[in-house]
DNA sequence: ATGTGC
């Protein structure tokens, strides 16, 4: 079998594009990469790896830990991390989830083709960047008071369909139907509430962005016809999440894990996975915040495609955006925890997703951090206009290089706990990005050289964001395709692109 | 990711 040798780590190649990390002997579960050689050479250069063997070892874990094809180092996790947890005697962790609760991305269709956008990049580009609020600080598309912002917190989806930002179908079409009812109002801070009520409806900064894109490939004919896609076509990509409403949820958390639960922390492999015990107060409470600030995000993105619509019908001169089309393909989340039942096999270390001998159904804290779920064809949580295809998966690269819209594949649930990857995943840190590339140097070849109009709050943030900071979208799709976690359907190239 | 920080 092959192996791979990073520093401190042995890896093998247990089959095609899996790799076990080696066992410690401590009290770990069996920790897995998805990955090529290439992309776990990639992976293996920073902190990803131990990070991996660290959650592996954390109490109550479901085999297998993994990381996915784009992983890297994250705060504790890495990020393009699964994790499952019993929801009984494991634990929920805010590190496990991220900072950015619920940063997720969805799709808009609309019926222009690429010819109908051609030429007027400028213009639709400009239009986007002034009707939607991006990069740091407040200001949203809704000018909310709390009380708004509370409803948002509770009701997710379902206060933008009640306020005309949303239709019916928009809920539909988000994962939980764009609304957790654990969101539990008394557990989120009034520092958070303060941060989230002047961000309603805004972009943010960093790898967020708002990108119109074209169909340049159609790989799978029905299942493109089942999403509405088709050659040619523009669709919208929305990238964004909580802003700062949930990175104070995630830092109050921590804080408290430090103060609460003092000892749990300790016994922990390493400080900055801070979890909470399953049953105690304070997971209740984390939990209930972290719905809170899911629905957020929910009403982030909507709010967004609210104000993309509208732009769209002026640019377009439509009468509405009805009119073109611009139906919410679907919404996938990458930052979340959820408690979910899955079928798992007893060992001696707890419970595994993999084996051979009776399954018995878990209720599991399942953790993607930069991991996207991939629900098969046939499971009821897709929705019943995708059920017979599988759930939607959108999965954005860097924005030279475009996207890729999966259908959740059939071993999803038995590989991976029903997940897949999340994007491209960085190569190297913001820092570095910035020594090696001139914003609008970068801003500037992707418009000589590739067409691609970007207009950015701030030049710095292309840097950090330059294509060549990611690795090869082609590649983790590959890896997602070949073991049957997610069927490519589509893949798109940019047109325009705003970043925060 | 983030009022880019204890």
């Amino acid at each position: 079998m092959s192996t791979f040798d990073a520093d401190g780590h042995r890896l093998t190649e247990v089959e095609p594009d899996v790799w076990a990390l080696a066992d410690t002997g401590d009290e770990s579960v069996p920790a897995r990469v998805l990955a090529n050689r290439s992309l776990l050479a990639q992976i293996s250069t920073d902190n990803t790896l131990t990070q991996l063997r660290n959650v592996a070892g954390m109490p109550g874990a479901v085999a297998p830990a993994l990381c996915m094809p784009d992983g890297h180092q994250g705060y504790g996790f890495p990020v393009g991390g699964v994790a499952a947890f019993d929801a009984e005697d494991g634990c929920i962790s805010p590190g496990g989830v991220g900072f950015d609760i619920n940063c997720g991305v969805r799709m808009l269709t609309t019926t222009l083709t690429y010819d109908d956008v051609k030429g007027r990049e400028a213009a639709l580009v400009d239009a986007l960047y002034d009707a939607v609020p991006c990069g740091l600080g407040g200001g949203g598309v809704h000018d909310g008071t709390h009380a708004d912002l509370d409803a948002a917190l509770e009701r997710g989806i379902d206060w933008c369909v009640e306020e005309g930002y949303a239709v019916p179908a928009d809920r539909r079409h988000c994962e939980d139907e764009g609304q957790r009812l654990d969101a539990d109002l008394d557990a989120v801070s009034k520092k958070a509430r303060d941060r989230g009520a002047s961000q309603m409806g805004s972009l943010g900064s960093g790898n967020h962005f708002l990108e119109v894109q074209r169909v340049t490939d159609v790989y799978d004919d029905d299942t493109a016809a089942a999403f509405g896609l088709a050659e040619d076509q523009v669709v919208v990509l929305i990238h964004c999440g909580s802003r700062g409403l949930g990175h104070q949820i995630c830092s109050d958390y921590l804080r408290r894990i430090e103060q609460e639960h003092p000892d749990f922390l300790a016994s922990l492999p390493n400080k900055d996975l801070a979890a909470a015990p399953a049953g105690s107060e304070l997971a209740a409470s984390y939990y209930g915040a972290m719905c809170a600030a899911i629905n957020f995000a929910w009403v982030n993105r909507q709010l967004i495609t609210h104000a993309v619509r509208e732009t769209f019908a002026d640019v377009f001169d439509a009468p509405d955006w009805e009119a073109l089309g611009m139906d919410l393909l679907y919404d996938v989340s990458h930052n979340i925890a959820k408690r979910e039942t899955h079928a798992v096999v007893e060992t001696e270390d707890g419970y595994s997703l993999a084996g051979d001998g009776e399954r018995v159904e878990r209720e599991l804290f399942v953790h993607r951090k930069g991991a996207t779920r991939a629900f098969p064809a046939g499971h009821p949580e897709v929705p019943a206009a995708y059920r017979e295809v599988g759930q939607p998966v959108i999965i954005p690269g860097s924005m030279g290089a475009g996207s890729y819209v999966l259908r959740g594949g059939s071993q999803s649930l038995g590989r991976t706990f029903g997940s897949t990857a999340h994007g491209a995943g960085r190569l190297m840190s913001r820092t570095q990005a910035k020594d090696e590339y001139q914003g609008g140097d970068v801003q500037d070849a992707l418009e000589a050289d590739d067409d691609i109009h970007v207009k950015a709050a701030s030049g710095a943030t292309i840097a950090e964001e330059a294509p060549g900071v990611y690795k090869d979208i082609d590649d983790v799709v590959d890896v997602s395709a070949g073991l049957g976690v997610g069927d490519p359907v589509v893949r798109t190239y940019p047109v325009c692109n705003v970043k925060g």
